[in-house]
DNA sequence: ATGAAAGCGCTAACAG
DNA sequence: CTGTTAGCGCTTTCAT
């Protein structure tokens, strides 16, 4: 069947030491023989078996990657990242859905260390402490992604959330905004959003303003939810917001199109801001003003990160934080 | 460290080989040690190490999954499907992304060969001879998912897409569409969509219509292009058609927003229909009609039967089609 | 029913 | 510089 290290060490005349020698450039070999076993590895096209390598090193050259949701956009993009950078360093991506549960994340943890995986990428819409703590039991190199990493003491790639908030907040309000509603996802996840409504209040108290906790609505992050919730306060005769600002894009369209269906103009009424500057925003009508991201360079530079620390590098930092940035469409005056 | 097949043998008071066959059910063991063995297992957590075990049978539980671009929605959904129900059977995936580009797709295809991989799934825009040849040759078990599968000799599960573009034609002609103008990726992978143009053509022919190829445009497949090639065609003057299908909705969406943004009222003026009911066609304004394929389940069903085929059941229908539907919103009429 | 032993393909001492 | 040898953790004959 295929070839294996004894068969070209067989061939080139020599032991499979040296073969493994010079496969691996690990110890000198003299330029005949290196070259005699060369011309066997490529004539054979002899390729190591990653196997049997992983089974003596105790280590394999996969990184396993837990995301929440693959076929999330902004996951995507990070995947995206993630793939393409590992692949050039010749690591091979070990894929695992958690659909954002704990438990899920804990019995994929748990699968990666037995499998040996070189490193652990974790991302996470909100990071757990008991996550957390078995990837570091294992002491297998981890890099995260979420929001809210830099609460625990872990490598962490993102921008910095509290900052994005505080511009959004300082954007609405130089706006003249007076009155100001915020779309965030239900208390189940409520704490990941905290530091951009953080951010937020802390633009409101900057400008001697007080901000109302009753203007934050909790709701699924879902454009149907946010667009029911929106049809809804519309109804019920509420008094219009100057601007609402919903920590996704999905929710700012659905808030979009529930404004625009009861026929309140966007922006001229009622602003609208999202988060993630995601397909939709510059799809939908008006386009949508929202915060970037860089997320294939999250996605890229976290595994960069990680993959030198399983290759033993000291990295210094231990957060390293991206820019963001607010994109400003038509959906916003 | 970590506790292997030799502590628990020492531990139960049995031999390894009577460990290995409680944990695989191989050969009767008796009772007694069945349950002693089972005691230490527990204690200890003790887990199989994959990698060894893959060593001695040459054949992993890893599935290779080749996918043309990760943070596409389509095929995050298929994604979703495959993850699930791979990790149902206790397989695990293998992620590769191709960029779509056979040359990404057979490195790929050579790497999980080399990897052991027990299974392949490919998924592609455009399925070429090439690549499926290489993996025939592996004797690999495989299952493909791609709009032009059924034109090689191998499994495959998707939706009949000759008939959705057959379903869209009729759908079109009986709302007395005259002019109809079909956008369609250009031609570096024209192929792939032919298959709905195919089916277009034959309800043309079956109501007694001719089709003209010119009215065929062949475009980037992305929003932008189709907003740009849209807007240009209306600033020419060009006499304006009745309908417009896109065969994907983010082509479609474009098409929408140049319409709109020309005050060219949808779907009075100009119908428009786009291809895999996508998030975009709920949300965008008009909301998108469009043809709906179980993206899921055909993930879902086609890593079923690569299990199965792994496993070693013989499956007697290489070609699973999957129903496929239009959904019918605003932007037809 | 159970154990001893060989070996999967490779790396890494250890000798020379 | 090169070869011999001992495993890595597991499955699987082959004896018993």
């Amino acid at each position: 069947m295929s070839v294996t290290i004894k068969d070209v060490a067989r061939m080139a005349g020599v032991s499979i030491s040296t073969v493994s020698r010079v496969i691996n450039n690990s110890k000198p070999v003299s330029n005949d023989i290196r070259e005699r076993v060369m011309d066997v590895i490529k004539t054979t096209s002899y390729v190591p078996n990653p196997v049997a390598r992983s089974l003596v090193l105790k280590k394999s050259n996969f990184i396993g990657v837990i995301v929440p949701d693959i076929s999330n956009y902004k996951i995507g993009e990070i995947l995206n990242g993630i793939e393409e950078i590992g692949k050039m360093y010749d690591y091979d991506i070990l894929l695992c859905n958690s659909y954002g549960e704990l438990e899920e994340e804990i019995k994929y943890i748990n699968l990666l260390i037995n499998k040996q995986v070189a490193g652990i990428l974790f991302v996470s819409w909100n990071l757990k402490k008991e996550a957390v703590d078995i990837i570091t039991a294992s002491s297998i190199p981890s890099v995260y992604v979420a929001k809210n990493a830099r609460e625990f003491d872990v490598f962490s790639v993102g921008i910095d959330h509290e900052k994005a908030g505080y511009d959004v907040g300082r954007y609405l309000l130089t706006k003249e905004n007076e009155d100001i509603m915020f779309i965030s996802p239900d208390h189940t996840s409520q704490t990941i959003n905290s530091f951009i409504i953080d951010g937020v209040k802390r633009a409101f108290s900057e400008s001697g303003r007080v901000f109302e906790e009753e203007h934050i609505k909790y709701i699924k992050a879902d454009t149907i939810s946010a667009y029911e919730f929106m049809t809804d306060y519309i109804k019920s005769g509420n008094k219009l917001p100057d601007a609402v600002f919903a920590t996704n894009d999905d929710m700012a369209a659905g808030v979009i199109n529930a404004l625009c269906d009861s026929n309140i103009e966007v922006p001229e009424k009622v602003s609208v801001v999202g988060y993630d500057n995601t397909k939709i925003s510059s799809i939908i009508r008006p386009a949508l003003t929202t915060v970037e991201q860089p997320l294939y360079d999250i996605g890229a530079i976290s595994i960069r990160i990680l993959i030198k620390k399983v290759e033993g590098f000291e990295m210094k930092e231990k957060n390293i934080t991206l820019p963001h940035n607010i994109i400003e469409r038509q959906s916003s005056i």
